[in-house]
Parts: C-alpha cells; structure tokens; sequence
DNA sequence: ATAACATTAAACACGT
DNA sequence: AACGTGTTTAATGTTA
C-alpha cells in the first residue's frame, strides 16, 4: 500500500467537463465553482507521483508475481482511492528495487525508487494518474512504517472551511462504491462515505443527496443490482459501478486530479481508495497491455442516462474488450512522461501506456533513485527528447 | 453557436 | 404519516 510508479507516455488530454451552475435566479442554492480553471498540462513534463494503496493480496495470487501475466486483473486493483487516508510521509523516500529484464509489454520490471522530491504532487491524488496497463513488479517487504508516512499538512495549512471537491458526483460516486469492501453500496452508504471524505458535504445543503440519487438513476455508469432480500439491511437497492464504465470513471477523475493539482486545499485528503477486483474483473488475464491501455483511455462511451435494467446480483459479467475501436491518442506521442509507482501489498507495480517501448535503457533509468528521477530531462529524453 | 456534460431543484411513485 | 429511495423532468452553467 504505498507507493506506484508509472510511466505515462502521452497526453494529456483535456476533460470536457462541465461546471457546476452558478446560482439559478430562481434563487436555487448553486455552486459557483471559480476554481475550474483547465490547467491542461500539455507541455511535456515528468512527474514523480507517490501514493497509498489497500489490499492486493487478490491480485498477487492470481499470478505468480513474476510472472510477465501477473497483474491486477482490472483497473481498480491498482487504484489507490481512498480520500480518507493519511498521506505516508516516507513515500518521500520509497524505494524502487529493480531486478527483472525489462519487458515493456507485460514484462516484470524490479525498480528502485528512493527519496522521492518532497512536492505536493506526493500528497496529491496520485492514484488519479493510474492507467489501465499495471505490470507487476518484484515484491517488495512490506512496509511497516505507516504511521510514520502520514505527512499531516499544518494545520494553518487547512482552509478554514472545507473547499468543495473539484469531483463530480459521478466520480464521487464511484470512489465511494470503489472503497467498499464489496465494491457496491447503497446510497446511504455512498451519503457516508462522501461526508465522510469531504467534509464540505457534511455541512453543505441536503441537495447534493438528490443530486447524488439522480447521478445514480442517470449515469451508465452505475448499476443498481438487487439486494439479497435474506439479508437486507436498509432500504433502497446497492449500487455498483458498471465495470464497462470504469476506464471512463478513472479518466474523469484523473483529468479533474490535473485540472486540480495545484489546488491544496483540495489534496489535504489523498484518496487512496484502492479498487480491488471484485469478481468484475475488466480484463482477462492474457489480456494485452494495449488493450489495457485503450480501454482505459477510449471509454466505450459518455455518461449518458441510459440505464436499461436492473441487474441480478450474481450477473457480473466481463465486457468485451476489444482495441478494435479504439483510436491511437494524438497526443501520445507529445513527449510527455509521467512516472507512477506503484506498490500494492508487497508488489510494486509499473504502469506503462500501452505501446510504451521499454528498453534496457528505460528501465536502468528507472532503478535511479529519486532523485536522479527528478531529472526530468532524462526522462524526457527517454520520451523522444522533444521537450 | 452548439453539443455534451454537470449541477441543482423539484415532483412523483414506491417501499419500509 | 414520515421518511428514504429511485426515477424523471427541467433549468441553468461550463467547456470543448
């Protein structure tokens, strides 16, 4: 559970997001939200992003961890997305232990990441920057120094009020269902988690419960699934998130982390929720990293209100996924490169686009430590020296 | 200018 | 009856 590295070869692509209304003349209660500013980051750069992860322990068995096939078999499993979470400190300092040869498409890779920049990217969203394709990396010990890691932000640090999350319901939505243990929730549940990880809603009007029900009924990209009647608890029905709609989820939220990253007093709760699979696995697990890749960046389609039936708990089944349909990123070649380590349990795990080439080279660069890894012009080098 | 997306409010039905 | 849940419609704002 702590750190990621993953090298993000590509654009960045600008979400088309729309924000929230100002205040309805009718005298309805809007948001205004200024903060929405599009950064875009189109520019190359490198990034060295460190995050927190839970429990991996599924996907590390399902593979030898060496093994070139050995990796979390959907997307969530290496998404760290819990907001709650305290920021581990010593991420600062991680390491990257590197071994195995180098293999781009599915290879295992042993790095070494050690003293990490002490940025706020380090207690940003990073898991935000996670892609689809998740190559195993040699196991690590366990590290057990979790306490220490929180790095708390000053307390003169913290808006004085909570600033409202720059997410959308949808994503809200779908962190919270990710961050439960059996990756559904029913609303109430989805209600507690938000004000339990954004405190702006626990002071904010009642309206955003209505918004959060109507997101539910509208959105593809979640799914209402009958609850056992033997055991319910409650009213209402469990929600889950429609693993077809996934990569779509996490380009949302990876694009709001972008547009948001230099925002504080939005990152003073890194979400860390960690998706594990669930029995919805998005991916085989001879899959190929490409269609890792374009699957998570070629969304099978927007949020549209579409919702066509409710499911039968047990009918979770594995879309189709085929790089068919996908069409190559125009940016991909910009130049960019971001760097995600990754460590889940006692796995690391380096996430790569997926027609990411790696070489000897590459991977020697990586095993340098953190600091080295600053250099960004290696790195960009290593992108095509266009920067 | 337009479409797509997002937010918010409100009304209504239904179940507990 | 009250409340929570789920669906639907509408108005409005933002952004590509």
């Amino acid at each position: 559970m702590l750190f990621f590295q993953q090298i993000y070869r590509g654009p960045l692509r600008r979400g088309r997001r729309g924000a929230p209304a100002a205040k309805r003349p009718s005298g309805c209660q809007g948001n205004v939200r200024k903060d929405r500013t599009q950064t875009g980051r189109e520019s190359e750069c490198v990034d060295l992003y460190l995050t927190t992860g839970r429990q991996m322990e599924k996907n590390t068995q399902a593979l030898p961890p060496h093994s070139p096939l050995h990796f979390p078999r959907n997307n969530s499993e290496a998404l760290p997305l819990s907001p709650s979470l305290p920021q581990p400190a010593s991420l600062h300092s991680s390491h990257l232990h590197s071994s195995s040869s180098p293999r781009v498409s599915g290879g295992s890779h042993c790095l070494s990441l050690s003293t990490a920049p002490e940025q706020d990217d380090l207690t940003c969203l990073n898991w935000l920057h996670q892609r689809g394709n998740l190559l195993p990396l040699q196991p690590l010990p366990k590290i057990s120094t979790l306490p220490q890691m929180f790095d708390p932000i000053p307390a003169q640090h913290l808006p004085s009020s909570p600033a409202k999350p720059p997410y959308s319901f949808s994503s809200l939505i779908f962190m919270a269902i990710e961050d439960s243990p059996e990756k559904s929730l029913p609303v109430k549940g989805i209600y507690e988690w938000i004000v339990e990880n954004f405190p702006y809603y626990k002071e904010a009007p009642g309206g955003w419960r209505n918004s959060v029900r109507h997101n539910l009924s509208l959105s593809k990209s979640f799914q209402r699934i009958h609850r056992d009647k033997s055991q319910s608890v409650g009213k209402g029905s469990l929600w889950r998130v429609c693993p077809e709609y996934r990569p779509a989820l996490l380009e949302v939220l990876r694009k709001t982390h972008y547009c948001h990253r230099t925002n504080r007093s939005l990152l003073n709760k890194p979400v860390l929720l960690e998706a594990t699979d669930n029995g919805q696995n998005m991916f085989n697990e001879t899959m190929e990293l490409s269609d890792l890749d374009s699957l998570s960046s070629n969304p099978p389609c927007s949020f549209t209100p579409d919702h066509e039936e409710l499911i039968p708990m047990e009918s979770v089944g594995l879309p189709e996924v085929t790089g068919e349909d996908t069409e190559k990123d125009p940016l991909a070649d910009s130049g960019y490169i971001e760097l995600h380590y990754y460590q889940y349990q006692q796995y690391q795990y380096l996430v790569l686009p997926g027609d990411t080439e790696l070489d000897l080279e590459t991977v020697e660069i990586l095993q340098l430590d953190a600091e080295a890894q600053e250099a960004a012009g290696s790195l960009l080098d290593l992108a095509g020296g266009n920067h």
